[in-house]
DNA sequence: GTCGGTTCAATCGGTTCA
DNA sequence: TGAACCGATTGAACCGAC
């Protein structure tokens, strides 16, 4: 089965940069033989194949993504960079060296960003999972009378966040089988049919894919994962059971605010106004606090909703996260711009 | 938020294009008119025909069908979205490639769904299948009446057996949740609660864990599993299912016999005796010959029904990457007994 | 022959740790 | 720092339905 001897390197050591770098006078067209065309185009070490554009070793790939990484300026402290590297010189000028690496046409942009390493991270974590999680305990500082209000606020979450969330199990699920949405049928025509309406509808949406876990009392645990199109219908068998948790979770909220004692002594049109604006930011907190990051789900007493995507690496909203100014997304996912 | 910009490199960036394809093999100019339809639309590698309604590559064919499907916005880590696109150059943006992919006209619909894949390697499962099994009756000596004879059994067999299984889905399902069996109370008080009737029945049985897969039409994916204890009651949920299972399969069997000719000729209390040993063993045989020893289940068309390795790590096959598909199943197929 | 999907060795990102 | 490693992506070769 074994074939192709490679023929696509061959053309690799006739390359000839145009800058002055002859006083190296290593030999770049050693490719006459199939062995001799291993060589680092930094440092002339033992090269093994393309890094970031450049065919180096191993040393060098690292060092230039951690150079890049670091992102700081690096001055020679000898001559006004004219280093020489080599395989035993390589490591006492970082300066020339990384610069060598970028006139060799090492590429910064090859370097994956802080987000997609993240997300790349979080992807095999949760592909290898079946893994116990650690225990997240966090302390807190200390006031006075803010303590009685933080004891309050707690309290009124406590009494009206049922997080065992017992009543899920009476919420309506995908069917079995004929997934045929129960939507009316006037929605069914006009939604799911006309490509024209449904584009405009998905125009601002990200695809998302949940399935949904649910175990039973008795151990027994059935699983739902939804159609694997991708054209954002996929989300609708589960519409029935969103809008259950949806007003479930409304309801929550406005017990959390009713329970709170400065809540209750407000005007009730701004009770309404408070209401208004934060009660689905307020769920949304909610379901975030059941969110497990390993394993990009949601786990909610005997429910689990998990993102099925293999690109959905998630954070919990709220945790300090600006690692880079290229990072959008606090916790949407398929933030293509 | 991208996945990861992902790009390989083949060759060094800096090389010159007038020198470059004295190196390459061919220029890809488009003066040849022939030689012009045999070229990537994408990229400009040589194409092998249309893929995806496009005058394509190898490359650009795999690379369009996996981008589409792991449906992930990708972002161009170059200037914004301007990345040419060649063959040697492909590989360094994703995200341009797939856009061009898309400005050529490919299009994500020719992509068979993960449904239609499913049901394409099913088919094609199925065929090896009898291709094994087609040459043991085949051919070698055998009277005209013994060939009549099996052929009549053939297509009995073929008119009362329903291998796409499609009433399945009628059937009762362990519930969701309060899995509470839905025995009779008597039964539920006598068996269940009585550890000496219970211990008593579980004598002579094995313990056994099946778990159930459902495949909607819109490719959702519905999996059960028992419950983890072992007391030999895992199987009680499942019960209900079975039992309509049985009831179903029995009158298949049933059915079998009563389009025999040979069969309707015989005393109605022959019939009788023969229905009453064999039904049952027909019916295991029926199953039998739907068994995967593979992944140790019973595929009945949207339904698979699995055993569950009691150590764990067990898993229904669905989208499973099966790593290579030498062996067969050694006693399914009408070879054994 | 065409054009879907599948396979799998090779390639090249990031990660680990001495 | 870099050798060894891990694992996602790629594409040539292949398979099979039509
Ligand atoms: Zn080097
Ligand atoms: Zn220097
Ligand atoms: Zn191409
Ligand atoms: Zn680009």
């Amino acid at each position: 089965l074994e074939m192709r001897p490679e023929e696509r390197w061959n053309h690799v050591g006739l390359v000839q940069r145009e800058e002055a770098d002859s006083v190296l006078e290593e030999p770049i067209n050693v490719d006459e033989e199939d062995g001799g065309l291993q060589i680092c185009r930094v440092c002339g070490d033992k090269a093994n194949g393309y890094h970031f554009n450049v065919m180096t070793c191993e040393g060098c790939k690292g060092f230039f993504r951690r150079a890049m990484k670091r992102n700081v300026r690096l001055r020679c402290p000898f001559r006004k960079g004219t280093c020489e590297i080599t395989r035993k010189t390589r490591r006492q000028c970082q300066a020339c060296r990384l610069r060598k690496c970028l006139e060799s046409g090492m590429k910064k942009e090859m370097i994956m960003s802080d987000a997609a390493v993240e997300q790349r991270r979080a992807l095999i974590k949760r592909k290898k999972r079946e893994k116990i999680e650690a225990p997240p305990p966090g302390g807190q500082g200390l006031t006075e009378e803010q303590q009685a209000l933080i004891q309050e606020l707690m309290d009124a979450q406590m009494q009206t966040f049922d997080t065992t969330f017992s009543h899920f199990k009476d919420f309506r699920l995908p069917a079995v089988f004929h997934s045929d949405c129960e939507l009316p049928e006037v929605l069914q025509a006009s939604l799911l049919e006309d490509p024209a309406t449904w584009s405009q509808i998905m125009k601002d949406s990200v695809p998302m894919k949940i399935s949904v876990q649910l175990r039973g009392e008795d151990g027994s645990i059935w699983n739902y994962q939804p159609p694997s199109k991708s054209d954002g219908k996929e989300i609708i068998p589960l519409l029935p059971h969103l809008a259950d948790v949806s007003t479930y979770m409304f309801k929550g909220v406005i017990n959390f605010a009713k329970v709170i004692s400065h809540f209750r002594e407000l005007p009730i049109e701004d009770q309404i106004s408070l209401l208004k604006g934060a009660t689905f930011e307020m769920c949304i907190l909610r379901f975030n606090t059941m969110f497990d990051t390993e394993t990009g789900t949601w786990e909610c007493g005997r429910l689990a909703y998990c993102f099925e995507d293999p690109n959905g690496a998630q954070e919990m909203p709220g945790r300090g996260r600006e690692g880079k100014s290229s990072v959008r997304d606090p916790w949407v996912l398929g933030a293509g711009s």
